[in-house]
Order: C-alpha cells, then sequence, then structure tokens
DNA sequence: GTGATTAGATAGTGATACTCTCCAATATTA
DNA sequence: TAATATTGGAGAGTATCACTATCTAATCAC
C-alpha cells in the first residue's frame, strides 16, 4: 500500500499523512526505494487512533505524541504508565513547588472524603484541585455530598473499567491508556444527554424547578 | 473600582480585561469620563467565571462568549437553553444533512438501549455519535454492556444535578449551564483518580491483569 | 502642573495544525 | 522507450487563536 492509498483509506489528505509521519505520530513504511515506502494495515490504524485522539479527546499533536509513546514503549508498572498517560491528557497542570507544604489542599480533601489514596505525584491530583479552585472561583462550588455522589458513581465506572482489562501486558496498558481517554468525550455526552433526557420528562419550564443544594 | 485595580484582584494584566471587555466577554464598566470607568463585584465575579470556563473546562473565547450569552439572556425555556448550552460546548460538531434519514445511528441505538429520547436535533446526540465513531475506528468499540453500566451512572449524576437546581428561573439556568461545563473536569479528575486508586489498592503490575471484556 | 492612569484602537506575537510547493528519483503506462 | 504520474523529504506558507504590546489623547491624583 502506497502513500496515496493509505492517504485515502484513511480518509485524509496526503499532505496530512506526511506531517504525521514527520512529527513522529505515525511509524515510517518500509522503504522499497529512494522515492516509495509501502503501508499496511497497522499504519492504517494507527492513523484512526490519531484522529480519535487529536478529535473526540481534544489532544495536541504533542499529547498524542506522548499518549502514543506510552502505548508503544510501556514501562514494566502498569500503575506508573496510568500516571505518566494522565499526565499527558488535557488540562496541562504545572508541577507543584517542592516548598509547598499542602500543594492540593481541596484534592487532598476530597480524596479523603472518598477514602481514596491521596499522592501528590499523580498528575489527576493536580488536575483535580484546579477542577475544584475553577468551580470555586466561578461560585459554584461543590458541596461534600456532591462529591460524594460523583466519586461513588465514578469509582463504579472505573470499577468496571479495570475488571476488564485484557489479561496480556501490552493489550492491558493500551486498554488501559486508550480507555482513559477515549471514553471520556463518551461519558460527558451522556451525562449531557442525561441531563436532557430528565429535563425534558420533567418538562422542566424556567418556573417549575425544585428544591436547591 | 478602577481597571487596574480589577486586574489585580483576578490576577490578570490589564491588558487581558481589556481584551475581555473588547471581546464582549466581559461588560462594560461605568463610565465617569472620557477615559475613566468604575468596575465592581459583578465584573470580577465575571472575570472568575471567564478564566474558569477558558481554563479547566478549556473553551474558545467564542464558545464562552455563547454561554455566557445563555446566562445573561436566557429563553423562556430552559430545555431549550439547555440543549444551546451544550450546542456551545466542545467536542464542536458539523449540522447533520437533511437528506440523510439516519445521521447519528449509533447514538440512536445507544440511546434506545438506556431507554432514552433520541432527539437528532440535540447536539449532545452528534457528540456521542462522534465519540462512538471514534472508540469504534480507534479499534476500542463500546460494548453495549459498557454502554449500560455508564449510562446507568451517568444518569444518576444528572438526576442529582438536576434534583438540586435552584428554584429561581435565573438561577436556575445559570447553575445548569454552568453546572454542565464546570463539573465536567471534576468529573473526569474524578473517573482518573478512582483507576489509579484501583489499580493501587490491587497492586497491578503488568502481568498480574484479570479477564477480558 | 507634572507624572501616572485610562479608554479605545491597531498591530504584533508565539503556538498550533496543518497545507503547499518544490525537487530529484522512481514508477506506471502508452 | 518515452511521456506522465507519484513519491519521499524538506522547507515555507497559512489560518486561527489567545493574548500582549504600543500608541494617543484625555483625565486623574498629588
Amino acid at each position: 500500500m502506497r502513500i496515496s492509498a493509505l492517504a485515502d483509506e484513511a480518509g485524509l489528505p496526503v499532505a496530512t499523512v506526511k506531517f504525521y509521519l514527520r512529527e513522529g505520530l505515525l511509524h515510517p513504511g518500509v522503504a522499497t526505494s529512494a522515492t516509495q515506502a509501502t503501508y499496511d494495515a497497522s499504519h492504517l490504524r494507527r492513523l484512526r487512533v490519531i484522529r480519535a485522539l487529536t478529535g473526540p479527546v481534544g489532544l495536541t499533536v504533542q499529547q498524542t505524541r506522548a499518549i502514543l509513546g506510552l502505548i508503544d514503549h510501556p514501562g514494566d508498572d502498569l500503575y506508573a504508565t496510568l500516571g505518566r498517560a494522565v499526565g499527558s491528557l488535557p488540562p496541562a497542570t504545572s508541577p507543584a513547588s517542592d516548598d509547598d507544604p499542602d500543594p492540593y489542599p481541596r484534592a487532598r480533601a476530597a480524596l479523603a472524603a472518598l477514602g481514596q489514596v491521596y499522592d501528590p505525584n499523580f498528575a489527576a491530583v493536580a488536575q483535580l484541585e484546579a477542577a475544584l479552585e475553577a468551580v470555586e472561583a466561578a461560585g459554584m462550588p461543590i458541596s461534600d455530598d456532591r462529591l460524594l455522589e460523583y466519586g461513588r458513581h465514578v469509582r463504579d465506572i472505573a470499577a468496571y473499567d479495570l475488571e476488564r482489562m485484557p489479561p496480556d501486558p501490552n493489550s492491558a496498558v493500551e486498554y488501559t491508556v486508550l480507555g482513559t481517554a477515549l471514553y471520556e468525550p463518551v461519558l460527558l455526552a451522556l451525562r449531557r444527554l442525561a441531563h436532557q433526557d430528565i429535563a425534558a420528562r420533567r418538562d422542566l419550564g424556567p418556573g417549575t424547578a425544585s428544591a436547591g443544594e
């Protein structure tokens, strides 16, 4: 398969495929001469993953490269690989300064309330802190009750995810890393649809709301 | 309060505040002369919302303007306003062509399985379709079982959200629109943390995984 | 009255994700 | 075999975005 056929199959301009090659997102084809290389199904598959990550998931090329790198060269520790994967996902957070004794107070409190491990080195902790800061600053702080409710459901979802991890180590990394990233848009779309569905069923006009938090 | 004081309080450069004024994200202050205007707490509050939306939520200035516009000028129908809000949120989707009899087959099937209303005009339906297409293309299709599991939990979360809607119509719109957008990063961070927590508890190395889906 | 500040407008910047152009070498086809 | 098309590779160009900087005339604070 030559580059034009590959681009056609993937539904992309040849220039874009070349761009991904240059950026190291797509592995090179097998060169058959100075001006020719052949590509196979693995390239097509990779292009589809790239488009999924840069599209609905909304990753930049840099972030996509980081995620793909983890899949291609997983460490021997899935827990650590998962941590690195989350660190490559948006929203990007800056590392906390070393001399701050309690860099993520909101996240720490939240995780304590949920009975979960608090590891300040995990990127998602910084992401949670930033998210909690933002909702607070925007005047819509999250009550403990809401946090517990969200946490409980989300934990069930995560448990479901991990129960279905494939046994093969390489597949496990790919499943976990891609699953974390790819299923997020699905989850958000489902939540938005559930809001709509419930609102529709209650036939809520602006004056027919119920009690506050 | 003058613009420099406002910028200081919000922790932003004056140039950025001016930019938001120009872009119509921030309402103008009260002009006291040709070269002076005063700003108040409402401006500070608005700046915090803007930063929350453009930061962790990851909206562009355009999308932020659309969301703020909905809060400032809500229609008299919360259901429709919610629809417009979701349409302004990423990921952006292009409208389906009118002559396509079934533009969102995956989303339609998913909603049918969940027993929820299918409304092809709702933006989240297109978003769900795009997300499902992407996971499929990436080689990690979602099983019906997983969809049901996600849908069930997410629906409970949405029900919790709507139960706590404030009674006042204007507050209800703000709560619903901002709540949809602002709580999403929290939810995603919690899911990532739950993955980590469960992985840590099981002390999962690469070889210690369980059964596949 | 003098130096700082402001509103408002215009232009510049740096990052990002492509997209285009060009070239010499090679492949395909008539 | 000759004409035409395609390719790999490299470089430059483009469009968008979210600021950021500069400038000017007016006004403020001391």
